[in-house]
DNA sequence: GTTTAACTTGAATGATCGCTCAAATCCAGC
DNA sequence: GCTGGATTTGAGCGATCATTCAAGTTAAAC
């Protein structure tokens, strides 16, 4: 073993996250990536391949931090419902946050890939399938608990709680994504937290 | 007036939208444009400028159509919120319809444009309180009209229900353009559907 | 038929794109 | 201190990017 890797592989990743979150794929160039992770091109390709490689283990590297952030946030509630309106109400705050992007990276992502970077694409797809699942074992919990008010009527399955979750947490997230007033975004949050809310029984609203 | 011009303006940026609607504004090339207009790159300075001044004016012609079709449906039918349940009706069908795009051409554009393209954010931003505006004075109009079924809570004030609602289209076209079953997207519609029918007096639900 | 100005063309521009690879650099093992 | 091989470097690749402009084309006006 002759020499050990200068750079972290962990740390690139997260640099070249936060770049991908903030610019989208397209728009982050080679020059970029090379000055955020103070890499010359030779070493970026020996380490991850190609630009579309660093943008998919990018991707791994936000979905897995995102899962872990739900985890610890369901774990740290008794109630699976009061986790998810805390969940939403922390993305209220998103305005006042500083982060790459305020919008979902793997919604952004979504939106922005086309045909040409179908690997990528399918990699977003798993990864909000992954989500969305997780969202539903959240509601499955939830209903096994006996938490939910009404767990016959249709809509409030599990699978279709789990799915409108995903779709209002990306609305609200690119909502966020606007300039204005972050009072707007946070009433928002609010308004969803609540019906999720009023999902519970003995719930006092 | 030594010569007319070729091709329609009208027409020239339909097809440009559709271009940008599928692809975004970094991923569509000039030779894209060139291609779809059927003019050569002289022609289409001299007309747009550039390729952030049509992509611009193509905003424009969605946003126009867009509020256009939302200005007939209104006025095709009695009840404000019944429209809009309608609306939303139509966007579950989304997935079998072919369209440049599911998402929603301002939401994509809001998570694409950085701030290279200030000036296309500006717009972007701009037509997308437009459109808030709309859903806000639908709601407004249910409200004189007495259909809302408790005007005094916050959550139905109609400045939050109009914010409420244009998430919750951003997040169900986000939703409608992952591959996966019509069906879980027609079910997403008719969950979102069902709570603003849940808004009005004497609904039987 | 000639003039004239608006319109169209497409080769060419310099910049930047993602990417390659031969050479330089570095350090563990001896 | 020397050596071997993993790691890093950065000049440079061909392709493509958005854009320009001088020249060519066209049809209304006279």
């Amino acid at each position: 073993m002759p020499r050990a890797t200068l750079h972290n592989r962990q740390d690139s990743l997260e640099r070249a996250l936060n770049l991908f979150w903030q610019k989208g794929f397209h728009a982050t160039s080679l020059k970029d990536i090379e000055h955020a992770l103070d890499m010359r091109p030779g070493s970026i390709y020996a380490t991850f391949g190609s630009k579309d490689g660093l943008f998919q283990e990018a991707l791994d590297c936000y979905s897995a931090r995102s899962l872990r952030e739900m985890e610890s946030l369901m774990a740290s509630h008794d109630s699976p419902l009061t986790a998810l309106a805390t969940y939403i109400r922390k993305l209220g705050g998103l305005r006042d946050c500083e982060v790459p992007s305020r919008a979902c990276m793997l919604a952004k992502s979504l939106l922005e890939l086309g045909e040409r970077e179908q690997a990528a694409r399918d990699k977003v797809e798993m990864l909000l399938a992954n989500m969305e699942a997780r969202f539903r074992q959240a509601f499955v919990d939830a209903r096994d608990a006996g938490e939910l008010i009404d767990p016959e009527r249709p809509a409030h399955q599990p699978e279709r709680l789990g799915r409108r979750l995903q779709a209002e947490v990306m609305g609200l997230r690119a909502y966020a994504q606007r300039e204005g007033e972050s009072e707007a975004v946070r009433q928002l949050a609010e308004d969803i937290a609540q019906d999720i809310e009023a999902l519970k029984v003995n719930n006092t609203h």
